[in-house]
DNA sequence: CTGAAAGCGCTTACAG
DNA sequence: CTGAAAGCGCTTACAG
């Protein structure tokens, strides 16, 4: 018995005839005897022959494989993403590598290194938080391979790039509240120096300006690191601060939820003293009391529109290199904003 | 302008030297001149030279890639499991090729099938829901291919499995409910065809028996999907049956989550009157209201593992195969099941 | 110290 | 209808 899988010189051996006639049988070309035909067939059958990728992607100069820079896998919204990818590319025919970087920059520029030396038709990428030196993906681009950029955008590089609107959903949400009564809105804002923090924070503050709320800064706390106890001290800190509040929108999920904490501990109702709205990082807003509304990201959506975008330009070579695709949010409005008790209509419907 | 990256071959034709001395110096083989090494690194460096994997795994018929088949990334035991399984990797030099089956007999066939054509070294994989045909996974074993099973146990196989020790886990959970006093606790069980859903029902089973409390069946409700809906019917109909219930010990959080919610609302109090313990799928068991207790599965520690032992298996070549790993599970009280309102010791401590 | 040759598994123009 | 040859990018025994 062989070791490894069966290959086409072993059929070739076995029928007595040769790798090219075994290649052209195996692919039904036309001009080979019907016998022959089956009996390459039947055989491959028999062995269970598998073309080896290697060789094809050797001699094509294609790998059918795209590379995946994530920064953590233990993530919801990147999860998603990482689903929707998955499921696209084998859609098209790509399988996926996928290297995780930790947020960590050497992680990121090694594992850029290692895809490019697997030869990856293109490769995804999520910049790290920590990266700001971009040669090795300038080098990525120099060397001809596509790139294309998701949720964190990068600028200044020929690459297309997916995000999701967050001015936009900052604005909904902040709207929402102004909706709902809120007049005295505090922000729990993103770190400052991440375009996606800046993001929301133009987003608040448009939206108070188009309802002819004057922005205090005093309502406005940055959370640098995005954890519950910060924003539960930043919580306390606007309380603390006795200026009135009825409205809260946090930057992400976990901030608005340290708010909650804090401002169910103070004897304040929610959300008829003060509504909150977070902004998703995960899917189990729902079930937190009373339930919290956010601003739900398309992940699943980013993943297959990355990937498509890879795949057209791998495919017809167009360089349209430079295209950013914002995606919408969506607003999702539970018990945490809902001074009204009624059940809001989120979808467009019919007697709109 | 060359096209693609830059192979051996031009740094040799630029040199005026052949393949093979460019190869020799890039690796510092003895043997050749100083001057011709430098010259060599030089113009690979310049030109930001990469070996070309995919000709160094035709050649040495080994690709240092690894297949994982997953049946969902969006789930945040297999998100954990796949960041072990990838840290494990780029530790060791590998990269991960991930293939999502979606719970789909079909598409883990597909894969398995891609990866198989790919040559990846091993084979990591977590059976779909669906899968009872074992032929596919039979192939690999046949063709040599070194392959391990995590978290879902496939017996009858030539190959290991890495597992949750779900029985103890369980048994420990049933056991620290009756330390707290409870007497009558209900079961709210996974599908009983599913291995997991049965040793789980043993613990259970065992843990009663062994404190001397006899076993009612009507205490036991199986919850075949898992979802939040389900479990709030099979505790309403507890409930309903007017039986005293005192303990409740969930196969999965959401399960826990439902009975929480339906045991709430009839004006019940947790953990005084009911105390609940679930078997954590996710992180955010802490995060409900009282914070859910739950048996923790070690999903990182999981990913490691079933990688090393893949590792061990590629590279010493000798086949254990076969071997089982049980995980052990931890215990995670919080609020839903302490009675005693007092922080409970977990880890085993100096004093204990 | 250096090079020509063979081979990993495949495909495909070129002959016949 | 079928085969021999070249080549994808690399390494390495074999010569010199």
């Amino acid at each position: 018995m062989k070791k490894g899988q069966v290959t086409i010189k072993d059929i070739a051996k076995e029928l007595n005839v040769s790798c090219s006639t075994v290649s052209r049988a195996l692919k039904d070309f036309p001009g080979i005897s019907p016998a022959t035909k089956q009996a390459v067939k039947d055989l491959a059958k028999k062995y269970n022959y598998r073309p080896n990728a290697i060789a094809l992607s050797l001699r094509s100069q294609k790998t059918n494989i795209i590379g995946v820079i994530i920064p953590e896998t233990v993530h919801f919204f990147f999860s998603t993403v990482i689903s929707g990818i998955e499921d696209e590319a084998m859609k098209e025919g790509y399988n996926v590598m996928i290297c995780q970087s930790n947020e960590n920059y050497e992680r990121e520029a090694d594992s850029i290194d290692a895809l490019m030396r697997s030869r990856v038709d293109g490769i995804l990428v999520c910049i790290s938080r920590e990266t700001d030196d971009l040669a090795h993906l300038q080098r990525v681009v120099d060397d001809g391979i596509p790139m294309a950029f998701f949720d964190r955008l990068v600028e200044g590089m020929n690459a297309s790039s997916v995000i999701i609107d967050d001015y936009e959903g900052a604005y909904e949400a902040v709207e929402h509240l102004i909706t709902q009564g809120c007049k005295q809105i505090v922000h729990l804002s993103g770190p400052d120096n991440l375009f996606i923090g800046r993001k929301r924070k133009e987003g608040y503050v448009s939206a108070l300006e188009d309802h002819q709320i004057t922005l205090d800064e005093r309502y406005v706390v940055e959370c640098r690191q995005g954890t519950k106890e910060e924003a539960e001290s930043a919580m306390q800190g606007l309380l603390d601060l006795n200026i009135p509040i009825d409205g809260v929108f946090a930057s992400n999920d976990m901030a608005a939820l340290g708010a909650l904490k804090v401002i169910k501990k103070a004897g304040l109702q929610v959300p008829e003293d003060i509504a909150i709205i977070g902004f998703s990082d995960w899917q189990f807003s729902a079930l937190v009391d009373p339930a919290l509304s956010s601003v739900a990201q398309p992940g699943y959506e980013m993943g297959k529109s990355v990937a498509r975008l890879m795949f057209n330009e791998i495919e017809q070579k167009e360089k349209i290199r430079s295209e950013v695709i914002i995606l919408d949010t969506q607003l999702i409005v539970r018990e945490s904003s809902n001074k009204r008790k009624a059940p809001v209509n989120l979808a467009p419907s019919a007697n709109d």
